[in-house]
DNA sequence: CGGCATCCGCTTCGATACTG
DNA sequence: CAGTATCGAAGCGGATGCCG
């Protein structure tokens, strides 16, 4: 074998999981946004772009129960609801970012290959 | 800011893309078999576990059109059909097991955060 | 052996309306 | 401002049966 990896069916597990609790709509957009910097939630809202209340609410809820984001509430008139990425958040955007910039290099090819597979069978 | 993380909207969105194309139940786990080397479709369902054939066609369809893996028909009785990934999908391999690594390693920080947090609202 | 067609339940997501 | 509640549409994924 001339390239080595990890491709046992533990770790494709783990990966499938962590895929499919970060690969939803929104998940990766908003901890994306909060990498910059704690934010409010309409604030945090208006910088994602398209994203209902309800989801955004799901979305941080997730996110909050599995350690990424932590969530400050300020019991002011009106109300005011902080978000911060944690350390575990941090860290999670590493990976995330890694395979963010893979994509952002081969969006082409896999269009380029979407394109011929649809074209010869058209 | 003390990390630096792409975080601008353009990534983002890229990322997003890409983790849920990659992010349904079955696709990391047929790309990390097809690591190995090519397989043929039972072979694959066998090594995969618990996919039924029509997800199994799905998701190689899907692979295929995106030019991850290449499908090769052998035209005897019975029929054989060998999978592969190409050099696309290796390369693809590489970011995703660096994010399956991140999650085999922190798979207990996040169960730790979810029991703490099912258990203060129980 | 390696599919495709069909049905069907479950979840995901969006739109809308209401609350503290 | 920052939610909650409810509804409905769409899509994912499983089970089954048929075909070349």
């Amino acid at each position: 074998m001339l390239l080595r990896h990890p491709h046992n069916t533990e770790d494709c597990r783990a990966v499938s999981e962590i895929l499919q609790r970060v690969g939803d709509k929104w998940t990766v957009l908003v901890v994306g946004k909060l990498g910059g910097g704690a934010m409010r939630f309409n604030e945090l809202r208006a910088a994602v772009g398209g994203i209902s209340q309800k989801m955004l609410t799901t979305t941080l809820r997730g996110l909050e129960r599995d350690g990424f984001v932590t969530r400050k509430v300020f019991p002011t008139i009106p109300p005011r609801v902080d978000y911060e990425l944690t350390e575990l958040g941090h860290e999670l955007l590493v990976p995330v970012g890694a395979l963010g910039e893979w994509a952002r290099k081969n969006t082409e090819r896999v269009k380029a290959a979407r394109a011929k597979f649809d074209g010869t069978r058209a």
